[in-house]
DNA sequence: GCAAAAGTGTTGAGAATACACCCATGC
DNA sequence: GCATGGGTGTATTCTCAACACTTTTGC
């Protein structure tokens, strides 16, 4: 959606393909080298940042408009993906902000659109690796950042929030889903999944308890080869048991953190 | 909402108030004498049973709305509500289900309507005594049952898994939210409250160790005044600490079942 | 005194925590 | 041989689970 056609019957028209009142608003968590970080948008309009976000098809699954939406704007496919909420306490229409900014760009004044209705934000989180993903713009959004999460500035509308929520949620499952599976190698060292941990939670974890938990757990299974990593020791090789995983979530298994 | 003419401008503008395509559906588990039902409903247009359901109103906060539809259907107010996910999979119309029966009571056939679109549910899920609730009917009910969480028939729609999530999420959160405030009177019996949580749990929890837990963590306190219950040994009496249960949830507690 | 319900303590097993030294590798 | 990072075990504490008898009350 970049000409101007397009854009201009989105904005008046998009109704008609999408709900209104409704936008999926994913936080997306990128992970890489020890820093885990969000993705953060400036959308025209409002001189802040915000979380992406995007509208649900008319006759489209719910869990398929969130996958479809990550996939738009990072690229990546098959990626662990959970709703965790819906905000819907601020009555208030986006035309009561500011529509100069979008009525500039996009040519002429804006007087009404299904845009500035009030939505409610079906909230979910997602983990990839923010190496891998090349973040694609659009007509209404100017720029992009990964953002540390400990460096969140303030963010449209409730959104600060909602990646507070976000982050809960993720430290409170992280021994329950599957979390490593996008961020890491198919192989990885118990250094790598440590840190991973450690950055997630934003705390030090105890090498040796650490790495007896997950194994004892069943969650991952050392293999029977190393890497070479330069001049170091080499380290084993683990795999994710993810049957475990699914295991942990429907018993109801819980751990401390 | 009883006369026609309301029923009438409802059907045909109540888009105009509400949200379309939206509805807020709360499981209402009715908690009595070591009983846990379930809130049903006879939905005109449809064989079978299916959940309590209301709309938002289109300046109206989400919570609020959760508020007033359980109020408007229980009379209950300051309820334990919780959300707990948004069912939205299901990408078809009402109208592609059955409208004759509402085409026939409502007195003319409805060709049209918001109420047929698409809708995504955003789940509830409440706490009540049962024997204190007078449920209210409307135009779009005819009849109302309270059915035991172990007997519930095929409902509408994907309803039978919203109720087993709000299931789930009740057992799991009831150390963590102070879910007993409505369903016990303000000061009980040690036997009361363990009565409760086994008939909620589903199972039998060890008297000594189950009051040694709640005191334990501070959720509950010892008054120190009894209860005469007839020709057997008199009970303590205790009273809730609201405040562990809201520190318990925020340092992520977390117990076995 | 008897029937019915309430109250109370201990033990053993398993899990979580805290903690420090040796090993492998490449230069 | 040395610098860097990886690997490993034990002792202590705490929590959970299992388990049975005595006390109170009203009749």
């Amino acid at each position: 959606m970049n000409s101007q056609e397009e854009i201009d019957d989105f904005v008046k028209n998009g109704y008609r393909d999408y709900l209104p009142h409704l936008t999926i608003d994913p936080v997306i968590f990128g992970y890489h080298d020890q820093q885990l970080k969000i993705l953060l948008l400036k959308w025209i309009g409002h001189d802040g940042w915000g979380l992406p976000g995007g509208f649900i098809k008319r006759r489209e699954p719910l869990s398929e408009a969130a996958h479809r939406i990550l996939q738009e704007r990072t690229g990546l496919a098959s990626i662990f993906l959970q709703q965790f909420y819906v905000f819907g306490d601020s009555p208030y229409r986006r035309k009561e902000q500011d529509t100069s900014e979008l009525s500039e760009r996009y040519g002429h004044v804006v007087e009404d659109s299904w845009l500035f209705e009030r939505t409610l934000s079906i909230s979910y989180f997602a983990l990839v690796d923010y190496s891998k993903v090349t973040v694609t713009s659009d007509f209404f959004t100017s720029a992009h950042q990964w953002c540390d999460v400990n460096e969140i500035p303030p963010l449209l509308f409730d959104q600060n929030e909602v990646v507070e929520k976000a982050l809960v949620t993720l430290r409170q499952q992280i021994y329950h889903q599957p979390i490593g599976y996008n961020l890491l190698p198919e192989k990885f060292t118990l250094p790598e999944i440590h840190r991973l941990y450690e950055t997630i939670l934003g705390k030090e974890l105890d090498q040796r308890n650490f790495s007896k938990k997950l194994v004892t757990l069943g969650l991952i299974k050392k293999l029977d080869e190393q890497r070479a990593i330069g001049p170091h020791r080499s380290p084993y090789l683990y795999q994710f048991e993810k049957e475990a995983y699914e295991d942990a979530l429907k018993l109801g298994i819980v751990h401390t953190y």
